[in-house]
DNA sequence: CATGAATGAGGTTTCATTCAT
DNA sequence: TATGAATGAAACCTCATTCAT
């Protein structure tokens, strides 16, 4: 009798190992062997799930993505929320949001030299530039104001300005606790006029 | 009679290699090999020059930095320059200025891991956001303007777009040139008052 | 299910090989390539069994021991044999001998350097003292003599008499055949009223 | 004008510094930069002056002979002396008789696989050998006795015990202190009739 | 004579992948 | 389906030797 598995599922529990591998070692540290300790299979059970290593990879991105958009829509599905709950669920402030922060990070440099990891990461940027911009949206409409002309622009700096946050407190950690990285966001939208 | 080599130079001569092919193929593919390769030498003679592979790493990041700063200073050297001017020459609009920001990047995900590697890249980011400071005094003072009650924040905020803009651009070339790089720039300093 | 294999089965043939290699051609110039083509495995291989090059020499200098031992307990068990035919089962004079006591040697040098290696030296050298007492003890029991007071000293000597003779056995083998040797243990031997 | 050296001179005081780096980390771990740094001179200095690697280390080996035999011409060259006081000259009791002591077990080893190193080390032992000889002629003589019929069999004896006690003496010298060695070699030689 | 920069062969070690079971 | 033993390519690094100066 076969072991009953769900395989979808087994693959994700790898592919969660995979994230927590990656964002405690860094992507080039991450072996094999380490997520299959900590998934609590062996490197067979992976290659029987994956293609290869770089499946795993892609899979663990994925698995970032999925925390930050989850964690947004923890929010957006409350009554009552300001762009500013929303925005900085982006930012590294929690164990959680640290992790999936870490791995984005750790991508968008692999995605200079390899084109397929540079296609994920530009789709997921758009995802997140959509949930920025349907956020202005809301905003405008809620309050009656008028939709300013460069709205594109301004969402698009509003997600460098994130980005650039997100570097800051991952790599500087101890200068850039959680209220700093809040009040610089918070100070951006006020000079937005959004508050 | 030894050799007479500068052995500063050299030195020099194997870490811009190293910067290069960093820049090329990413940290994990960077082999030594590849480095001696482009800087005609064997792979005895960078650890020769070296202590290790880490060494050899941590130069081409100074490397990186150093094309910055130097972009940098050719600007304010000058009689005439704007705010815009200098922090323009820190996007990745150039070839130049493209290589060394992606040994940039290729440094911030290492960084999480090794602190060595954070401590480098905190110093280097102070030393920019210093420029970033003066900049903005600079303007203030040359405009008969009074300095902003924030000026640490708007300065932290500054960089942190950039950064963000840093990665767009390096990330989403295509999507991303100049002009788009410059405009949101632009408007960003607009939106601080600084023209 | 996963290829079965004896693990320690598997250490102890690759050990074997690594004393063999160690014999022939000394400590410095044994290989873990060289180990691996008499074992018939890849260096992959090795390393898969032992955690480094350090760890399959010290297994091989164990396997010198044990070989050592062994022929001496093949006279042990037997119902009648002399102190002699015991000690000299420790004299270079055969093949298999001749191969531990050479392992044996190339070790004592490096315990000079590497105070774990010298443990383990001190160690068997010990269980080794143990076993000459307890031929002497014998010996004095089985022919109603009484005890020498410095027994302990009596049987240091007698150690170090062999080592001696070991070095000659391996250094000279030309001028040290067995009977010699043999002829110069027997001559100590009386010396100290044993026959 | 050419810098004044004495050839010769220059040889012996690299040959010294090689016996006393290896004495210090073995034989293997023997670098002709360590060499060379204990020397004064460079790497380039000793190829100059030695053919290769390996006459340095002969050149080692003839010096740690050298010391062992200065010391035995210290004792033999005054008026009054034992065979005792000779032949614990060879023990590893003092810095120096440690250090030459140390030199030849490295190449006891090595002269298992290089028929060079065999022939040197056969041949200092013959002087020894003779040496030992010598003192138990001097003995029998001084002491108006019959010489015994296998006077080679008992200095061959003598010392293979003296190698062994060598062997104790740096292996696992804090066991063996210098009237250790001492004790057990007088014993012997009582043993031996010679007082 | 003397130097030491440069070499490059060759060693150990790592680790993704394969495959017999 | 799942395993994990075995592989072997490829990386880093060491260091004796060479040779231009």
């Amino acid at each position: 009798m076969p072991k009953i598995v769900n395989h979808d599922q087994r693959r994700k529990s790898i592919a969660i190992a995979a994230a927590e591998v990656i964002s405690r070692n860094g992507l080039e540290s991450t072996k094999l062997t380490d997520i299959g300790r900590l998934a609590g299979v062996t490197t067979g059970t992976i290659t029987h799930y994956f293609d290869d290593k770089d499946a795993v990879l892609t899979a663990a991105l994925e698995v970032a993505y999925d925390i930050m958009l989850e964690r947004i829509n923890e929010v957006t599905k409350q009554s009552e929320y300001s762009v500013f709950d929303v925005l900085s669920k982006a930012l590294p402030t929690s164990k959680k949001s640290r992790q999936a922060m870490t791995v984005w990070l750790a991508f968008w440099s692999r995605s200079i030299t390899e084109p397929k990891v540079a296609q994920q990461q530009i789709a997921f940027h758009h995802s997140w530039q959509e949930i920025v911009n349907e956020q202005l949206l809301r905003y405008f409409s809620l309050h009656n104001e008028p939709l300013p002309e460069s709205l594109d622009d301004i969402s698009q700096s509003l997600t460098a300005q994130i980005n650039g946050l997100i570097i800051r407190g991952l790599v500087d950690t101890p200068d850039w606790p959680t209220e700093r990285q809040h009040r610089v966001l918070q100070n951006y939208l006020s000079t937005l006029g959004i508050r």
